[in-house]
DNA sequence: TTTTTACAGGAACCCGTTTTCCCGTTTCGT
DNA sequence: ACGAAACGGGAAAACGGGTTCCTGTAAAAA
């Protein structure tokens, strides 16, 4: 059914092994011989053959992109197609694929890239999160597997490849912003300190403050536990002081979705009485009423970045690890105001 | 590096053809054998090279998932990642993988396509989309590939292997549940006919009507043209009406968010001046002030469903074309209230 | 002219499994 | 007791390409 290499040499009056020369362009073929077999090559639609090709070589040309199994990365669907979407940009343009690996548990999950790497389907991943204690990240490490990781990494960061956000700046960047139009009582809501995104935003935010002077009051830190979708308590006593923050950084646009509903209950308006900056410039920010100012991170971008990385180091095997920050970018809606002096 | 089918020969004592008859528990090794090879495969942790597989069954064990490319569908991102997961369960369970196709126009993606199915690489998909005029499709259909839509097919319905929602029947539901709270005028939200999706919840809609005897306004329907995120002014001259709609059908939650902005634009509070009720029950639902009561359409099932389908009929040659409806459910939340009478 | 060098391209083997074909035992029927 | 069928399992040929080795030829050097 197939066209083989068997076929384009026989059109082309060669043997086989001078059409797989020609496709490496081995300089040990003419350029003359070599136009002859391109032209079989194209008339028949020639396409080596993959498992074949897999086979002899030992190399799949497969990247597994993994996927996060906890609830808590739900909020930020969007932001992992996008980045699949970035990695498959890549893919495509170096003639890879990309194999998409999930799981219900940790387990699952680890049973299916066990099995891959044993099979020889893959020998390379993309984790597209970054997570302390992760059962994954320590099998890829100890078994010696090429891997990247989207965000920071949390240990032996130096011999580990990951493509991340400069969160510290970002936050860093997101405050000033708001200094800028005259906020002086800024609160930042996150995560805990276990996700590192979250808590290099608030470095960063905390970094600001001391870049301009400000006090820092603890009680301007909200930090969301576990998967709750409501706001807790304190947010709300905080925003009923007499001298509550008149602007927040927000870790990402669900939390945004989150504090706007929280400030609308509290009978505040955004940005009236309450300016917000988010992160991750996803539809929800776009969507909220109003729409959030949000800080895009890139998604495509960091996905294309570690695809690159991972086919660089697949092509060039013993390359140190390298650590590539993507630019991040402040995208202007209207949940910010400038602040009433 | 890897163990090899030769590596378990030489410990149990048998040729390679016995280890791999065992694999597959051909009927002509004694048991007594095969129990002697299986601890040889344990204790070696042997699992069957993949490529080499594929290269002598001439079957890939893979599928490839299609993602859609037009901007249009990027309102239910999380949809496509929660299938995705679906298929990924039942393909965890069968030994099979997955590819991810994805591209910035339909071309590169049938490029990209057509490269994996001559090299072999893939022959069956999954289109995670349903769409009229789609090269990919066509493809697929002419080359007499092996595939499944998700979403309802729009031509050669009968060749075709589809796993859709009742979306006609789901109309329905929706709209009988706003009838048993009282409601008598019902709009409905949604985009133009060719998204049969859609068109289909609509059609729904008008069917709860004539089974109730109810006249069906044709200015009740708002349609939602391109990828506008604003509402219509059809819409807001609706709402402005004395005799306004007091509820609303509206075909996705993205909708739904949009819906209750222009009600509280318009002075409307939800759902005690105009209840709402969505589809998908996304986190997009769960956000939203109020909380969206929606349909929830069961986006993994609807993975696994095309995932079995698929598998099923690679194993089974020459099965005929089915058409797998998966059950829908609407979650009650707190965006639908009876109708004052 | 003879020897060297260089290089084009063919044959054979390898990658790891599957599968066909075939051979040696045993068992059953007559 | 002899032949035939049944059974268990081994050898070897695919599957499609990559790679190495080796030969044959032409050009360059001596």
């Amino acid at each position: 059914m197939a066209v083989t290499i068997r076929d384009v040499a026989a059109l082309a009056g060669v043997s086989p092994s001078t059409v797989s020369r020609t496709c490496k362009n081995n300089p040990a073929i003419s350029e003359e011989t070599k136009e002859k077999v391109r032209i079989a090559m194209a008339t028949l639609g020639y396409e080596p053959n993959f498992q074949a090709s897999s086979l002899a070589t030992q190399n799949s040309r497969t990247i597994g992109v993994v996927l996060p199994v906890s609830e808590r990365f739900q909020n930020v669907d969007s932001f992992f197609l996008e980045t699949i979407r970035g990695i498959n940009k890549y893919c495509n343009g170096h003639q890879y694929t990309t194999t998409l690996i999930t799981g219900d548990t940790d387990e699952e999950a680890l049973q299916v890239i066990k099995s891959m790497v044993r099979s020889g389907q893959t020998e390379s991943f993309i984790l597209l999160y970054s997570k302390q204690k992760d059962p994954i990240t320590d099998y890829l490490y100890n078994e010696g597997l090429l891997f990247a990781l989207i965000g920071k990494a949390y240990q032996s960061a130096n011999q580990t490849i990951y493509v991340d956000t400069d969160n510290i700046q970002a936050g860093q960047d997101a405050t000033e912003y708001l200094y800028q139009l005259g906020h002086r009582r800024i609160g930042f809501i996150g995560y805990e300190r276990t996700l590192l995104f979250s808590s290099d935003r608030k470095y960063g935010w905390q970094l600001a403050h001391f870049s301009h002077d400000l006090p820092l009051d603890p009680s301007l830190f909200i930090e969301i536990k576990g998967t709750s979708k409501d706001m807790p308590d304190e947010l709300y006593r905080l925003l009923n002081l007499p001298d509550r923050p008149t602007a927040f950084v927000v870790t990402d646009d669900f939390l945004g979705v989150s504090l706007e509903r929280a400030c609308r209950q509290c009978g505040l308006t955004v940005p009236d009485d309450v300016s917000i900056l988010s992160f991750n410039n996803s539809l929800f920010a776009q969507m909220a009423t109003p729409p959030l100012t949000s800080i895009d991170v890139n998604a495509a971008g960091l996905g294309t970045e570690a695809a690159r990385q991972i086919i660089n180091h697949l092509e060039n095997p013993n390359l140190a690890a390298t650590k590539i920050i993507v630019p991040h970018i402040l995208v202007e809606q209207e949940s910010c105001g400038k602040a009433e002096s």
